[in-house]
DNA sequence: GAAAAAACAATCATGTTTGTTGGTAATATT
DNA sequence: AATATTACCAACAAACATGATTGTTTTTTC
């Protein structure tokens, strides 16, 4: 098989890109996504070794040989989840349109997806698992203050009324996130959804400052 | 030590109040608050049968006497934490005030506190364990059911309008879930809650329609 | 007070999860 | 081409949870 051999100067921890450790990378992103794959398909508590393995067709062995231990691996999950989340939130705010209603139906449609399910379940368990917590918690900080900011930029006209500004956000999160985790646990009429949605449109523009009009 | 024996003519099954199954009851009891508490502490995953038996401090074997297995005792838990619900919901309901604002703040309260956290563990633990959703959906269902049933009793004069009557109690029960689930999972900043609960109220009074008035 | 039953305790066998270790095949380095 | 890494697998031992079994101490009933 042909082989592509890189020259170097023998420098000591030269970053070469060698092509065999992207076949380490892709396995590792393998495990990742079975990783995850497992806490939205069994829960957080059931995401043991052997059926992440099992998820990404290779031995628990393997396994191990790319991440020191189990929790390693779920540090590696929780960020990649953090990642993509992130991606999704970009995505959604990057849009050029700034309208309320089509930012609460984009937070509404990230948040309808399964990564929101997989971060809710490790937030729960974080509740009585600090070693959990202790790597969650930052990344949901992390996730709220970029929200926050990214917020301020979407609204500048805004921040003369923090208060009311903050009421939003606020408003916003819960009711959507309320939602989102009553779907998961079977509490939440799909009937709702619509009316609740429109509601909270109608509430933030009439929390929103008054533009340049009559 | 003074014993009252009571005489019965032999009729087999008896159902004659033995003084010495109230013993039975009481350990049943303990055991059932044990398991409840290990909910809370631990999450429901970690509620271990070792675990539950040290917190009630009696044996596994004693522990396994009353419930014949695990899942026993904690359907005869979920039970408990069922009627523990819904007493406090009629005692929220069962109020002489009915201003929007009481009520408001009764279901606040009761969900701030640690029955509905175990619930909450209950019932996202539920979403991937489908022996446990086989006992806990129907409790979560008669509870909603109880939920509406008791909102129509309490405001007649409303059911005209039905659809701003279900969106008013749609709205109320996610933002309030939303706002205590974001609690248990660091996800709530204590200083929106009473701004978060002014307007709840704002909007639901906003629903109503029009006492006869001016 | 003796027999029967129930409350309680301790131990055992089984299955799972976890991290470790010894080994094989593929790839990289010289 | 020889050697050293690296990816991967299989087998293992410790820890833990589960339900079953056996034995002991109270209560109850007659």
């Amino acid at each position: 098989m042909a082989r592509i051999a890189i020259k170097t100067t023998k420098t000591a921890p030269a970053p070469e890109l060698n092509l065999q450790a992207a076949k380490s990378a892709a396995t590792r992103a393998r495990l990742i996504d079975a990783t995850i794959r497992c806490i939205i398909k069994y829960g957080y508590s059931r995401t043991t070794t052997p059926r992440v393995a099992e998820e990404a067709g290779m031995s628990r062995g393997a396994m191990l040989h790319h991440f020191e231990n189990g929790s390693a691996l779920m540090q590696a999950a929780i960020a990649e989840l953090h990642e993509k989340r992130l991606r999704a939130f970009r995505q959604s705010a990057g849009s050029t349109i700034h309208e309320v209603h089509t930012l609460v139906r984009a937070y509404w449609k990230q948040i309808s997806g399964q990564t929101f399910t997989a971060f809710h379940e490790l937030a729960l368990a974080s509740r009585t698992d600090k070693d959990l917590a202790h790597i969650l918690v930052p990344a949901q900080e992390e996730f709220r203050v970029r929200w926050y900011l990214q917020a301020i930029e979407l609204f500048p006209e805004w921040q003369g009324d923090r208060a009311r500004f903050d009421l939003a956000l606020a408003l916003s999160q819960n009711v959507l996130e309320g939602m989102a985790i009553n779907r998961l646990t079977h509490g939440l009429d799909e009937r709702m959804v619509e009316p609740i949605l429109n509601d909270l449109e109608r509430q933030i523009e009439a929390l929103k400052p008054l533009p340049a009009k009559a």
